[in-house]
DNA sequence: CTGTTAGCGCATTCAT
DNA sequence: ATGAATGCGCTAACAG
């Protein structure tokens, strides 16, 4: 039969019924002491016999593990953190563990409360993607449990971090551009939320003021717009631009959504893609590559990321020691760009 | 302080801080009977001084609650299912209960397996996003566990279904193009997956059949493709379509998806949209507005229908008795479309 | 209203 | 190697 009853079959039930006590019969469930053979086949029986299941929450009690890790994102839907959370599954999926979502949308409070959620339930590890999550917090956190902090450097943890080099991607896909011969290249950024940047963001925008600074020019603020990440922020971004009058070649979305958003608004102007002006974002996304033409971006290998997270957790549970880990993004050329003529 | 250390303070420190039992402890934190409110106080002062947060494990053992549901999805980063995930989440905001995920990836095997953690978890309640299993299965399940089936129309479990009303979707999206003076209608549809088609898949064909049969005309073979709901599959359907040499002047394709690499294929062979060829997708996804031009689609509430999985779940624990609910699709009339000339 | 007494199902000593 | 005993932290049924 393919699904069982799941009725309160104990690990009593199955001891009676291989005439053995239960501490044995738990000795062979977990392996935790070499037990007779004839016995083991014994019980192995019984738990075939009565479709015996373990209740977790009496494992749990008794030996302080809840196999379970908690997984806290921001954004629940975005393509990069679900990627992630993509990966995180894989990664966990042949272990005995079991993650735990929950979204602290980046909200400071929300978040907040999700971690409590989180950590009342007892899980073995955490695994936090990105977030506001003060240095303190964090820290008082890791004391007493495992964690891995991914797409965020803390400073203050280091051997707990997963990222990719933000700095270096902005830097790649603005030299890119320099190279294709522009040099008015627009950058649309993220805001500051509640005061706080988005340090991914931010280094995409300092990786791209330093490769202005290379090419031996200057960073021109009117070149400079901030959006909200969301894609219609990238429609508005444009058409501030276009009413601000400063001439522009090249666009560099600090991620695809502002990419796409950016790229319908050209559209509606009537701005050719990449004839009169080129377009790059950040992320490679899964449309990215059927935009019309298709988009020029920075991949980060999000499922990748979030595999490396999970396993890396598994191994601080195993008592490994963590190293940091930094992914470098990549440069996907699409014909959103164009040589400067 | 932010974050609390979660020492073993356990019912019983607080009992003593309190001076009372730790009965009367349990019973004032989960307001299961009267207690005086001296005590009360009393036991929210220690409770508030110790930073007391109780041990869910114990709880559950105890109560046989484990205040957690589990949610099986088919196709983690989809973005519809993405949308149901994001919807039950929020509907079990603001709950005592948790949602726990797990992916079947269309995969029977991968399914079950993840259906048993989900028992084994002792979840209250299950919602289950699409997916193959049989309907036997499910009414086994359904036993003894309060169940949820969503995106999913299951003849034997009407009263547990939420689903969408796809046959109307498609017959909608076909009807459009047949008004907007089309003939020569395309479908890009899905393939039969392990012997077993997707339901919302087919039904969205049988709508296109329908609306050409109500305009009295036949349905053409040499119009319909199969794709795999991917974007790559649009891609390929164009291709075939092109190479087969029956003409059309619109396309509708099972998904977004799909649509989006039907447009990249155009755009490849130099075909205008609309203007030589009209596009409608279904989903209506994020990107679907985004899309140059803007996609006409259908929508499905995802988030909604999420919410009100999480609701009816949340009043099915609550011992009501659930309601059957099927959403009606809605066309989403963008760019993407013209009248035939 | 409140304290006492039993488990919930399992892991883990401790003896043997 | 294996059985008996104890406890994980909490809820609930039982007396008062």
């Amino acid at each position: 039969m393919a699904t069982d009853m799941h009725k309160k079959v104990t690990i009593t039930d199955i001891a009676e019924r291989a005439r053995v006590s239960p501490s044995t019969v738990s000795r062979v469930l977990r392996g935790s002491a070499e037990v007779a053979d004839s016995k083991r086949e014994a019980v192995m029986q019984a738990v075939e016999d009565l479709q015996y299941r373990p209740n977790i929450f009496a494992q749990s009690l008794a030996s302080g593990q809840s196999m379970t890790i908690g997984v806290l994102t921001q954004n629940f839907g975005s393509p990069f953190y679900d990627g992630i959370l993509q990966g995180i599954l894989l990664g966990l999926d042949k272990s005995d563990y079991w993650p735990m979502f929950a979204d602290g949308r980046w909200q400071p409070t929300v978040e907040l409360h999700a971690l409590h959620s989180l950590l009342d339930r007892r899980v073995d590890g955490l695994i936090i993607i990105g977030g506001q999550l003060s240095e303190e917090d964090l820290q008082s956190v890791a004391a007493d449990t495992p964690l891995i902090i991914v797409a965020r450097s803390t400073p203050a943890l280091p051997e707990s971090c997963i990222y990719v080099d933000n700095f270096m991607g902005g830097y790649q896909a603005t030299k890119y551009l320099i190279e294709m011969g522009h040099r008015d290249i627009v950058h649309i950024t993220a805001p500051t939320i509640n005061q706080i940047a988005i340090d991914d963001v931010y280094q995409r925008y300092l990786g791209y003021q330093q490769a202005i600074l290379d090419a031996g020019w200057q960073v021109d603020p009117r070149l400079v717009v901030e959006g909200s990440l969301q894609q219609q922020s990238g429609v508005l971004a444009v058409e501030m631009l276009l009413a601000r009058g400063r001439p522009f070649s090249a666009i560099f979305a600090a991620n695809d959504q502002m990419a796409f958003g950016a790229r319908l608004a050209l559209f509606r102007r009537n701005i050719r893609v990449p004839q009169d002006v080129s377009l790059v974002g950040f992320d490679d996304e899964q449309f990215a590559p059927y935009m019309v033409p298709p988009l020029t971006t920075v991949r980060q290998p999000a499922v990748e990321i979030g595999q490396v997270a999970a396993s890396t957790m598994l191994d601080l549970l195993d008592g490994k020691k963590s190293q940091p880990r930094v992914f470098q993004p990549e440069l996907i050329v699409r014909e959103s760009v164009t040589r400067r003529s």
